[in-house]
DNA sequence: CTGTTAGCGCTTTCAG
DNA sequence: CTGAAAGCGCTAACAG
């Protein structure tokens, strides 16, 4: 190998504005603006600018930008999309509605304590970030504190059940909790259980509700709710279901406050022997995709998770400049989808 | 409400690294030392300056910080984390390994085409990272370009059947097929389907590996082979398990290009009757969490992600500032969890 | 429409 | 161990 077409080595030598000033012949602010805002430089110089550009790869240095600039350009987003399968939708959402601008998006996942998320949202502050979108999990008078005193926009996510510091745009957890379990009572089930993952604000909105439907019927029995404090998956959805019924062989009906942990319930019903619908019913939360793919197929409430992201972007890019406004809330909504799992009218599946 | 006390706007008057200096009586650069090298400043300024930074609520300017160092701190990851479940946990290992240095990791989720990673590829050059871990999808000549001349290491992961421009780690895609197929012909199927979504590097190797085994026994039908360049998803394997029997109603077993696809699949069999494992076999890959609790469960090819995640965070640690190094690549195996799905021998399992 | 000047907030020299 | 000077690469503000 010839030495002298070995490979570069990492740090290869950079190419910067004033580089391809020089090159094109003009002053650096020039392809700063060909670059940044095309339409304030002659046709022809910007032509030539941006070939130049092209020629020497030059890519703009992000930091300089900033600090110059005094704008990030970045939104954080701070959800447990790494965590919970829920908000993947979400966070494509958000990514859908900020492609278009050039703004970019930078995540982190909310860690276990109030005090975690506070130096996570710190953190992305000191980058002078465009917005940020916040999934609240606890309440917290520090991070309170914290979000009053945002130094950018900030929306909160999935909840609307609590007034906000700024902005929030989600569902109503609670009258959705009402729905599918108000679904189970009007399907004929009586001693309905609870089947919960993670607690945090939203998972609570939903117990209340479904409290609240069954007291109303003197049906509550506190001894259903099963809940333990880790994160929703399937796995937890059987091992819960196993724990119910053998404490509770009367349990007739399960209201997950996730799909996955249906899907767990409901191959757990399985595998006991307890045929769903007829025996047992399972109403999931969140609608998955395959809540409507499974046999029997899952009954299970959906949200708009891909519209609150976008809608969230959405307010970030309005709110950007103009100046702090009054508690915005908008609620999207949620809709019971009622499926085999639930219909016990209709006689088992199989 | 008294005007004065109202609710600060957004952009507050920022502390800057000279308002602490000032205040602490000292120079900025002390202050800088006192926050990154602690050991460089004596113990009793360290002291005094560190309380200052936190009763002024300092945070240091990350731009700032980036454009003078020349080092942004940041590790950028291409990886399709927002699309596919699958990448989850990879990201999980990511951070993991991370979260004891000063290093942030920014995300991106890959484009369509290898123009779209090129192109997000470039733009995390563009902020100096410190690392870049990449998941190749497809094999593009100026993606290899590109990465052979990154500023930056780059550890590419997955896949680990070709020679990567730098590092890689992952596993044999090929290999974990083959060994997937002959355990489906070790249970006596004969007539093997192929289910798969997205089409991709990994995919092909995997295509390759059942290929391969079937041909070497004769068996290969490259009409059992369906597949759909669509992500994969619960709702994607009962339609091409429906598509699948409809045409080729003798076909008795299926390898799944992930599990969702296997999940669906077995969905499907139950609707149309079919008995897994006694008619039909099915084998999924990835092992997901739900994989052992499915009823039947699902035999599937366990991938050490949260692992390929973690070891590729590491190695682009160790190798920073190290130069350019040989090309690594490190193979973390692969691993046949055997279930009920494809117990043939063990007969129905209901 | 284009250029000049200044400076963003921090860290790198290089001196003391 | 501490500080002074210089400048990272870019853009705002003002001139022309």
């Amino acid at each position: 190998m010839i030495p002298g077409t070995r490979r570069r080595r990492h740090r290869q030598e950079k190419v910067t504005l004033s580089d391809v000033a020089q090159a094109a012949g003009v002053s650096a602010i020039t392809v700063s603006r060909a670059l940044r805002e095309p339409e304030k430089v002659s046709p022809g110089l910007r032509e030539t600018i941006l070939m130049v550009v092209e020629q020497m790869g030059y890519v703009p240095d992000m930091a300089a930008r900033a600090l110059a600039s005094k704008d990030s350009g970045l939104i954080g987003v701070l959800t447990p999309g790494l965590t919970s399968y829920a908000f993947i939708a979400v966070m494509r959402g958000i990514e859908d509605r900020v492609r278009s601008t050039d703004l970019r998006i930078q995540y982190a996942n909310p860690g276990d304590d109030g005090e975690d998320d506070c130096r996570k949202l710190r953190f992305f502050f000191s980058q002078n970030p465009a917005g940020i979108v916040y999934v609240g999990r606890q309440h917290d008078p520090a991070l309170d504190d914290l979000l009053q005193h945002a130094p950018c926009p900030v929306v909160e996510i999935m909840d609307v059940s609590r007034t906000p510091a700024e902005m929030a745009v989600g569902i109503d957890h609670r009258l959705a909790a009402e729905a599918a379990t108000r679904h189970l009572l009007e399907q004929g089930y009586r001693r309905i259980a609870l089947l919960g993952g993670i607690i945090d604000n939203r998972s609570r909105r939903r117990l209340e509700g479904y409290r609240a439907v069954l007291e109303g019927q003197g049906l509550f029995d506190p001894d259903l709710v099963q809940s333990i404090d880790g994160s929703a998956s399937v796995g937890l959805g059987a091992h819960l279901l196993e724990r119910l019924l053998t404490a509770h062989p009367d349990a007739d009906a399960a209201f997950c406050h996730s799909d996955d942990l249906a899907l767990g319930a409901l191959f757990e019903c399985q595998r006991l022997g307890r045929r769903v619908p007829t025996d047992f019913g399972i109403c999931g939360f969140n609608d998955f995709d395959y809540a409507g793919v499974a046999y029997p197929s899952l009954t299970s409430v959906r949200l708009p998770r891909y519209e609150i992201g976008f809608r969230a972007a959405d307010m970030l890019i309005r709110a950007t400049g103009a100046g702090r406004q009054p508690p915005t809330l908008i609620d999207l909504g949620f809709q019971l989808i009622p499926r085999q799992s639930t219909a016990r009218s209709a006689g088992p599946v199989s």
